[in-house]
DNA sequence: CATGAATGAGTTTTCATTCAT
DNA sequence: TATGAATGAAAACTCATTCAT
């Protein structure tokens, strides 16, 4: 019985079903039908809607970055002040959402895929120009260099981020939030714009 | 064709193999037959000397972190000023070596197994509890909190390491440094141990 | 070329072409691939089916059960005397169809694999109590002891069964039969029923 | 440090691991390295003294022949009586040692090995000839057709032999030489020599 | 005599992918 | 649109066997 319009509604229920079981793996060694099981249809529609399993993974990823890019658009929304800017950004990659384990590990498996797609490579450095450009819009009116002040916190960001991975001794959302925060703070007073 | 005394030889070999095949493929999808050609033998020994491709690629994240921990121990020679301490530290991080892009590939790597491999957790666990215990130390006669300190530059370390595996718009590693130290200096002024 | 309910008829030829390879090659040393191509297909579908080699192999040994139960159940059609009711169950075990040596040697090789499979275990116990139990039906109202009479011409049967894997010096079918049917004789009029 | 004749110590070292690791396994499916292990020596050295797996197996095989030989001589001492002497080759088929399930499952293996070594095939014909001939040499003066009586105590003592392979509901030593022994009494009364 | 070193050949198993229906 | 059927290619791992020492 063929639907009309089932398109857009697979392809959605694999990318999730995707991001589930690379979490749940901890690797990118899932197979198509695992995937497929899950999004609940056969590894052939799998492969008749992505043409391939790496431009389903391709897919997943590009999934949670339009995802967090949302998060971070809803963050920004009313007209907050450079710093709220820059607190909301932090908030937001530290999100009940993404800080689940299973977001975690699937992020981290997307460095790697990286390693091998130029799509995912293209991907990453999109979401980290996005991050960089956000925060500097937050630094800006707060201190000389906001090109190294967003360097530093975005990679504090990630760093904190990737070390959850290994979840033993992990730090919880909050705490991740004012770690950062306390950098920031710190930069801002120990650079600040005098204009 | 020395006939004894093998074992060390390929052992090493075989782990040296790892890293760089790992390295180049920019993920732990390497064949044994890979990493033992490179090495110079048949897969069959490298089974025969490793009992498993796991139990390979654990030696070889173990031989980095040996390396690294040795480096570290050099860097620390003589008597430090804990300022100097915390920057050996630094230094060593990003160090050529180090900061190949095959190591890098490699370490990155090595965060993915340990979403497996018990062995791997551990050993990463280990990486970290020693930087951060040697952060601590150089911070605890500069700061009153060198907790906290060590916790941000150890994830500052760990995030500007881990984005360097995308390559483009890459830091030197010197750059690399003196973003690290910068904060490390932030910290210090900020926080004064006033005893 | 049916595209549909292929399973069962797949999975029959493997059965079949998995009984006359072991009995061909006298082993069970035989590989998945052997089976497979002699059953018309890619090794791969063979485990698709069934799995593992050892559950296709326990497949096979269930499949010779039934026939064998079957072959006893037609022949104890009628309204048997008892002693027509062991004669049945002789001549079954000695058929045509059971006295071939591929048969007997899959046959002799079940016994080596349910000194390792549990379930290979299991169903030659279960084709032990049936043939025990109908064997007792049969003496019961013969003999004073129908327990050791069973015991006695299943042992036999067994015997003169797993000698004929030897091939040289085979007993005929027929002469196999009238030698355990001999014994039967034997067994009645030695300790017969006097009710 | 090479020593003088320790050939047929080490051969009868691997002779003896092996029956033990193929009792063990219960299948031939043991490695060279195993028994080689279980014997105390290299694999190479095995190697060595059999020239080849199979040439070991058949060498441990007919060592349990040869054994199982010399304890038929042994029980045929003195001047038995011809029914002694069938009781005597009974109770040897299933003194102790026999009876142990690793000797019995070595034994059925062998069978296995019959049906591809043409060497092991001759040392089971052997083996049933001398069983025959010596149960006929017993029979001959007490029966018509003393080879139809060998015949059938032969297979039976088979026949309860191989069913201990299976470990469950198993016979105890003691009552299959019993069972055995009341088939003998009836094939006697039942078929009296009247000379 | 004895062995560690070494490997070729093979085996089970997995999986992305294709295709007929 | 949807899938069961089917497979080629590859991967990890094993093992009997050889050989230099």
């Amino acid at each position: 019985m063929p639907k009309i319009g089932m398109e857009p509604l697979r392809r959605a229920a694999l990318v999730e079903a995707a991001i589930i079981e690379i979490g749940h793996a901890g690797t990118l060694d899932v197979t198509v039908s695992q995937i497929a099981r899950r999004a609940g249809m056969s590894s052939a529609l799998a492969h008749h809607y992505f043409g391939s399993k790496d431009q389903m993974l391709v897919a997943a990823m590009r999934h949670i970055l339009t995802l967090f890019g949302a998060e971070v658009r809803a963050a920004l929304q009313g007209n907050p002040t450079p710093l709220q800017r820059i607190e909301a950004l932090i908030r937001a990659s530290f999100s009940t959402r993404n800080f689940q384990p299973e977001i975690i590990a699937a992020w981290l498996n997307f460095y790697v895929q990286a390693q091998t797609s130029a799509e995912a490579r293209r991907l990453l450095a999109i979401y980290r120009k996005r991050l960089h450009s956000n925060l500097r819009a937050g630094f800006r009116p707060l201190v000389r260099d906001p090109d190294i002040a967003s360097e530093t916190i975005g990679a504090l960001i990630d760093g904190v981020y990737i070390r959850q991975s290994l979840h033993d001794d992990a730090l919880a959302g909050g705490d991740a939030v004012s770690l950062i925060l306390a950098s920031v703070t710190r930069i801002i007073e120990a650079d600040p714009r005098t204009s």
